[in-house]
DNA sequence: GTAGACCTTGACGTACGCGTCAGGGCCAGC
DNA sequence: GCTGGCCCTGACGCGTACGTCAAGGTCTAC
């Protein structure tokens, strides 16, 4: 199987598998006459566990010990012991995450319920009947909940 | 006040002032006749208003209103509709983000699970007396919960 | 006058996971 | 023999928030 069979039946792309090979994360495939990379299915299995891993949030790095244990012959890639102390060590990661989350969410409501009554006598103090914003910017963006942000983790 | 002591009042770095500024997320500083840049108390409280926002996990356009808000005369950075909207979409991503994190969390956790059991079995299919491990890897790496990970969001 | 601490701009480095382009070779079908 | 589709390597680009180095000017104290 060449490189552009192997990426879409994987779901990806030559270009991600010959940087995986170029990390040393997937093994060198064996090369034909031409020079062309040649896949078996060994190379899929592999491939799946990653993508399964990225699809998570995990670190390329971190799927490192899954595509080793394939490797070694495991048939499955999260049964050796660096596996499982990855995975555990992602659990532990998500919980200190979701705390950090937590915390900083609550910490964020409290700030925009005091803002949003600050706002509010700040205007009472301006003009009362007519409610003349004090800064342009008052005009735009209203409304919650739609906006795009960088990366989530996970 | 020149860049050194505004930046250490505020606990960042002069690098940092001059990055912000070249964004123009900070306003240009005014200069002294040798060049320097000459802070005054509004640019500490613009800080201040950033660095705040930041260790909530902002990105620093979203600390943009924020600095408007101050820059055009607020009291408070937060009263501003444009910064209400950046609280309000900030608590809508908080929430979308623990909401994967908790589905994930569940999904690492059943596949551990799954594993454990299966590195079981796989062991007990080998030698049964003795535990020889099957790959060199079992060997390193045991034992949860330590391991450094990329940047966390918030 | 000179060492040392501050300031200036400009530019490259970092981590992550590739996308994309440049410039070329290989092979099947018409 | 020519077009089109695949493959190859090498190298730069992206986004984020600066750190760090280079090469120089400025000011204070001794």
């Amino acid at each position: 199987m060449r490189i552009g069979e192997l990426a879409e039946r994987a779901g990806t792309t030559p270009r991600t598998l010959r940087y995986y090979e170029s990390l040393g994360l997937l093994p060198p495939a064996d090369r034909a006459g031409n020079g062309y990379r040649s896949y078996g299915e060994e190379h899929l299995r592999m491939l799946e566990q990653i993508r399964t891993l990225q699809e998570y949030g995990f670190g390329l790095e971190e799927t490192r010990p899954f595509v080793e244990c394939l490797r070694a012959g495991h048939p499955a890639g999260d049964t050796c012991a660096a596996s499982l102390a990855v995975y555990r060590s992602k659990l532990a990661e998500i919980d200190a995450w979701v705390e950090r989350l937590t915390a900083v969410r609550a910490e964020v409501a409290a700030q925009l319920l005091r803002a949003e009554r600050e706002a509010g006598a700040e205007a009472d103090a301006g003009v009362r009947p007519g409610a003349e914003p004090l800064c342009e910017l008052t005009a735009a963006l209203d409304g919650s909940g739609r906006h795009e942000e960088g990366t989530p983790p996970q």
